[in-house]
DNA sequence: CTGAAAGCGCTAACAA
DNA sequence: TTGTTAGCGCTTTCAG
C-alpha cells in the first residue's frame, strides 16, 4: 500500500551515479563495465525496481504495442487468428491490444481513433467498412496496417485474404452435383464485403447450371441476434421446401446444424449443407457439410509477418495476398 | 512519411496561449471559457491533431490498460469471456491487453512481469499455478487481481470460480444412473487445480456407488497435443472397453466426440459421455453427453465489475465468489 | 567508461 | 478564465 515506488534514480542515487548510467547497465549496454552492471543489477533487485515501460516507450517514441480490430474476438476464426498474431508479436517484444466491433462501423471509427491516440505501432484490422474514411487515412499515411477477412481486393493497402466468389461458387456447385434442386441462403449482412461476394459465387453457380435465381430463398440474418435470427430464416426455407442450404460463414452454418438437429430431425440427412468456413465439427454432423476451409495459421503467419516487416520499415511497398482456400466436400 | 506530429505546444503557438490552456480545452474543463474550447478545437482539427495518450497516461500515473492472461485465448471459453470483459472495460476507458500462457508456468511469470512493467492497471488471470509467487507478491501489494478458472478456493485474493468437485461428482453419477459400468477419464494437467478437484469429483463418484477405481482408466491428456493425444487416449480406453467417459474440460471433450464418430462409429450410440463445460453441439452430438455449464457471462461480468472497483479502490476488501455450475443431463 | 543536460507530450498544483 | 512551473520516468546526444 503505502509503498514507494522505485525509479531508475533511486537507484543512481544509492550507488552515487548518475540516471544514464543507470538506463544502461539496464539496458546492457556494451559502454558499461561489468562491474556497474553488476552493482546495478543487484541494487534493482533489493529495492524491487519495476521499469516503467510508459515512461521508456514515451521516450522512444513507441508502444511496442499493435491493435487487432475485428467484428467480434471470441468467433472462433478470429480468436484463434489473434492467437497466432500474438504469439508472434510477443516474440518481438509487442503485445496484443484487442477490439471488437460488432459489425458496428461508428463504434469501429471510434476503437481506431482511440488506439492510434495509443500510439499503437501497427494495425490489425478485419473492418466492418470496406473503403471507409478512417483506413483510407491510415493507408494515405502509410501507416502499418494490415487488412484481413473483410477486404476489397481492389482496395489500397496491405491486405491478406482468401478468394470468396469462386470458392462458394464450387462449394455450391457440388451441392448441385449431389442432386440438390432449390438451393436456399443465409448471410449476415449481405450487402458488406466479402459476404456480398460469397453471395455473388452461390448466384454465379445457380446460373451456370441454369438454375433460376429466386432472391427470396437468398436470406438475411440479423447480425446482433444470430442464433434467433438464423432459426426463423431456416424455417423459412424449409417451409419452402428446399433441399439444399449455402451460408456465407461458420456462425450461421453451426447455428443451422443445431437447429436441424433439435427441430427438423427427420430432415437431417435430407438436406445438403454448405458453408464458408470449416469446423471440426462438420467432419462427422448432419446434415452433410461441404465447406469452404481457410488456412488459418498461413493467413496469420503471413499478416503477423508482414506487419512486422512494416514496423521495421524493411518493406514500404503495398502487398497484397491473396489465398486460395480449400474446399472439403462431404 | 514527411509529417510533422503535431502537439499541443502546436496548438497552443497558433492561438498565442499556452499548453495548459489548450490541454484544458481538450479535456473540456469548465474553467476554460466556451470561446477558447471552440478555438482549440478547431486548430486541433485543422492540424490533424491526435493526442498522445502515452504522455497523458505517464503523467497520470495510468494506463488505462488492464491485461486478460489465460492459457489459451482461442479456447472458447476463455475467448467468450475476454470478450465480454473487454467491451465492459472498455466503456469505462479500459482496453485490453491479451496474453496466452500455453500452461507454460514459466511463460506466465514472465508474461505477467511484462504487464505490470507497462504500468497495467488490473490483471484478470487463468493461472496455469496455482499460488504461484508472482501471484502471491501481487496480492500482497494490493494490485487490482482477479483470479479465475484456475484457482483454489483457499487462495489468497480476489476470484470468480465455480465449484468443481460435487459438480464433477454429480455429473458421473449421472452415468452410473444411466447404467455405465466401466468409466474412464481423460484430462489434460491432471495435478493442477481446477482439473484434479474434478477428477477428485470423479473418484467420489465411483466411491459413493462402490466402484473400484482404476486408476489406469484415469488418462492424461498431453496439453501440447491435445488433439492426437485424445485420439490416442480414446482408442486405449474402447480397448479396455468402458462404456462411459468423463473430459475435465470441453476440448477434449470435443476431440473425442470427433473421434468416435470418424473411427466408431458403431460405438457412437452405446458410449456415454460426461464433461464439464457445455458447447452447444452437445445438444445434439453422439455419443449423449451430460455437461456441467459454467454461466459464462455471469462469470465474465462478475469479474469484470470486481475489478473496475477495485481499481477504482471502491473496494478493498477481498472478495470470493464461487458459482455453482449448471448440470445438464443428457 | 560515465556524467550533464535536454526533452518525449502531457497535466496539474499554484498563481494571478 | 488563463499562465507559470515543475515533473511523470526514462533515454540519448554530446562531452569528458
Amino acid at each position: 500500500m503505502g509503498e514507494k515506488i522505485t525509479t531508475i534514480q533511486d537507484i543512481a542515487d544509492r550507488l552515487k551515479i548518475t540516471r544514464s548510467t543507470v538506463s544502461r547497465a539496464l539496458s546492457d549496454s556494451p559502454r558499461i563495465s561489468d562491474k556497474t552492471k553488476k552493482k546495478v543489477r543487484e541494487i534493482a533487485k533489493e529495492l524491487n525496481y519495476v521499469p516503467n515501460t510508459l515512461a521508456s516507450n514515451l521516450r522512444k517514441g513507441k508502444s511496442f504495442t499493435i491493435a487487432y480490430v475485428v467484428p467480434d474476438i471470441s468467433n472462433p476464426f478470429f480468436a484463434k487468428i489473434g492467437r497466432l498474431i500474438e504469439s508472434i508479436a510477443l516474440k518481438e517484444g509487442y503485445f496484443l491490444l484487442v477490439g471488437s466491433t460488432d459489425e458496428d462501423a461508428k463504434k469501429e471509427e471510434a476503437l481506431i481513433n482511440n488506439l492510434m491516440n495509443r500510439q499503437i505501432d501497427g494495425l490489425v484490422l478485419a473492418s466492418t467498412k470496406v473503403n471507409s474514411k478512417v483506413v483510407k487515412n491510415l493507408v494515405d499515411r502509410n501507416f502499418p496496417l494490415i487488412l484481413f477477412d473483410r477486404v476489397d481486393e481492389k482496395v489500397d493497402g496491405n491486405y491478406v485474404l482468401v478468394e470468396n466468389e469462386q470458392s462458394m461458387q464450387k462449394a455450391t456447385e457440388s451441392l448441385i452435383l449431389q442432386g440438390c434442386k432449390k438451393l436456399g441462403l443465409l448471410s449476415i449482412t449481405p450487402e458488406l464485403y466479402p459476404l456480398n461476394a460469397r453471395i455473388a459465387g452461390f448466384k454465379k453457380a445457380l446460373e451456370s447450371n441454369h438454375f433460376e435465381i429466386n432472391t427470396d430463398l437468398i436470406r438475411k440474418v440479423d447480425n446482433n441476434n444470430i442464433k434467433e435470427s438464423t432459426h426463423a430464416e431456416m424455417a423459412y426455407l424449409i417451409e419452402q421446401e428446399v433441399d439444399g442450404v449455402v451460408f456465407t460463414n461458420n456462425t450461421m452454418a453451426s447455428q443451422a446444424i443445431w437447429n436441424v438437429n433439435m427441430y427438423y430431425k427427420d430432415l437431417a440427412e435430407k438436406l445438403k449443407f454448405a458453408s464458408f468456413d470449416n469446423l471440426e465439427l462438420f467432419d462427422y454432423s448432419l446434415p452433410k457439410i461441404t465447406s469452404i476451409a481457410q488456412p488459418i495459421e498461413f493467413i496469420a503467419r503471413n499478416i503477423a509477418h508482414m506487419l512486422l516487416d512494416l514496423m521495421d520499415k524493411k518493406e514500404m511497398q503495398v502487398k497484397k495476398l491473396v489465398l486460395e482456400p480449400n474446399l472439403i466436400k462431404r
